[in-house]
RNA sequence: GGGUCUAUAGCCAAGUGGUAAGGCAUGGGACUGCAACUCCCUGAUCGUUGGUUCAAAUCCGACUAGGCCCUCCA
């Protein structure tokens, strides 16, 4: 399997620490707002990996944070919190805004068939790591107490500048000038571990520390999830390329401080999903959010097939002139899907051949593009039996997650009865040239959700 | 300014040195009373420009355009 990884910035062939077990750790949500589908994209990127590598016989550990404390919002209203805004918003707590958050987060993953990780942890449950973490980082040098607050220090790590590629000398070209300068850090780009002293007005959420009443810094998060619950030695490491920098960089520097030894192999990002106007945001444009798109009468897994007709690593452009191709290139291939005839016939010549081409599409870097062209290929082969191609894409479906196999729709005798007697009614009015009836027969059945569907030999129906 | 990524038909997009997958849309045809569904046919020399090579969309350089990151972000 070949991943591209973002420390090495090349491809490289993957392997775990352990034979065939994979440890990988997916950053989560912050719960204060809905997940916009640009959101989404990543998760449904982090999902076709886990399944990838699970096709590929590798059992996977995977981990989620859930974030509901402490980030700043976006930099048109500064020094609030995000959770503490939403709170004051909708006049609820910020334990109650999460939770609600939160839910709304798996609804919609639900919708995409994203998987819920093995493990999925709130980051306010895990103080006690957090600080067992940071305490370790002072012992040893790593960090320093200044005016309150605990922040790493940044010129005593390894290679703190090899995941995101920068250059320490151009620190300060071109920061932003709206980010107020933290006087207490010793170098800009140290970062904040524990703060007792808060940028916000009325914190609500706060814990007992040894450095007094506060509350944890970003970034600390992830890695106190993460060695919890996956210990010492992470395989694969996810989240967004907006991530790289600084979050996930500072991961890296106080991990590692914090173990003693290099934390985590793997390191890959998914693309944005951007609109005309460039990147995708809660406060700019439209608010995206699958349930709008439902709304809209899309089918949240033409989204889904949206963006596995892409690579992750791309940026896609999103239109609804785009999402229209997609949902419509999704229902015909349900289309032809359901289509073919279930009658038990297994014929295997060929299963390898399709199996080896979707496994080597998974091994190159995730070419999920490929995999749908996979299942086209298949739908038009000749030589394969209807009850094999159905096979095949459901094994492939078990990665891809399109919903690309109904249930066959049972229909009762009765009403099966009344739709033939409809049939065999429409068929007379057509033959007598009774057009109008003929319609009207069709429409009728078309409202209780029959569609007619005229055959050169005979006139067959189907349950929509 | 620094970093990083991208540039393939109307649109989405695969391609990782040997003469351009797939899908959507369009147009034509078959089927139909008409329509829908379905089926068949239909299109590009790969941003521009140098170079390496017997051979480049694929490697290297320059240029152009665009996205993203530079302590909020998937």
């Amino acid at each position: 399997m070949k991943l591209y990884n973002t420390l090495t910035k090349q491809l490289e062939t993957f392997t775990p620490n352990e034979k065939n077990t994979v440890r990988m750790y997916t950053c989560g949500p912050t719960v204060y707002h809905y997940a916009h589908i640009g959101n989404l994209r990543t998760y449904i990127f982090e999902d076709i990996l886990e399944k990838g590598l699970e096709y590929l016989g590798y059992n996977v550990l995977r981990v989620m944070n859930v974030t509901d404390v402490g980030h700043l919002t976006n930099d048109s209203d500064t020094g609030e919190d995000k959770m503490q805004k939403s709170a004051i918003r909708e006049q609820k707590s910020v334990y109650e805004i999460a939770d609600f958050y939160e839910n709304a987060f798996f609804l919609d993953c639900n919708k995409l068939n994203i998987r819920k990780p093995n493990v999925v942890e709130r980051a306010t449950k895990h103080i006690d790591t957090y600080i067992l973490m940071i305490k370790k980082l002072l012992d040893e040098g790593y960090a320093y107490q200044s005016n309150g607050n605990i922040y790493f220090d940044v010129s005593k790590a390894n290679n703190y500048y090899q995941l995101s590629g920068k250059n320490p000398k151009d620190l300060f070209v071109g920061v932003r000038e709206t980010v107020e300068e933290d006087k207490n850090k010793r170098n800009p780009y140290d970062f904040g571990l524990w703060f007792t002293v808060s940028k916000f007005s009325n914190q609500e959420m706060k814990w007992d520390s040894p450095w007094g009443v506060g509350y944890p810094g970003w970034h600390i998060e992830c890695s106190g999830i993460s060695y919890k619950f996956l210990g010492e030695y992470l395989d694969i490491h996810c989240g967004g390329v907006d991530n790289i920098f600084p979050h996930h960089t500072n991961e890296i520097a106080q991990s590692e401080a914090f173990l003693g030894h290099k934390w985590c192999n793997y390191w890959i990002h998914g693309e944005h999903l951007n609109d005309s106007q460039g990147k995708m945001s809660k406060s700019k444009g439209e608010f995206l959010t699958i349930s709008l798109l439902e709304e809209k009468g899309y089918n949240p897994l033409a989204y889904r097939f949206f963006c596995l007709n892409s690579h992750y690593r791309n940026q896609l452009v999103f239109s609804y002139e785009s999402l229209n191709s997609a949902q419509n290139a999704y229902n015909k291939l349900k289309n032809k899907i359901k289509k073919l005839d279930r009658t038990p016939n297994l014929h295997d010549k060929k299963i390898d051949y399709y199996k080896d081409k979707f496994k080597t599409a998974i091994e190159n870097d995730l070419n999920t593009s490929l995999m749908i062209t996979i299942i086209y290929d298949i739908l038009k082969d000749s030589e394969l039996t209807d009850f094999t191609k159905l096979y095949l894409i459901a094994d492939f479906d078990k990665v891809l997650s399109l919903g690309l196999i109904e249930e066959d729709k049972t229909v009762d005798e009765e009403i099966e009865l009344m739709i033939m007697n409809k049939i065999k009614e429409r068929d007379l009015a057509k033959k007598e040239k009774n057009y109008e009836k003929a319609d009207q027969i069709r429409n009728e059945l078309f409202a209780r959700g029959i569609k007619i569907i005229d055959g050169k030999e005979k006139t067959t129906y189907e349950i929509i």
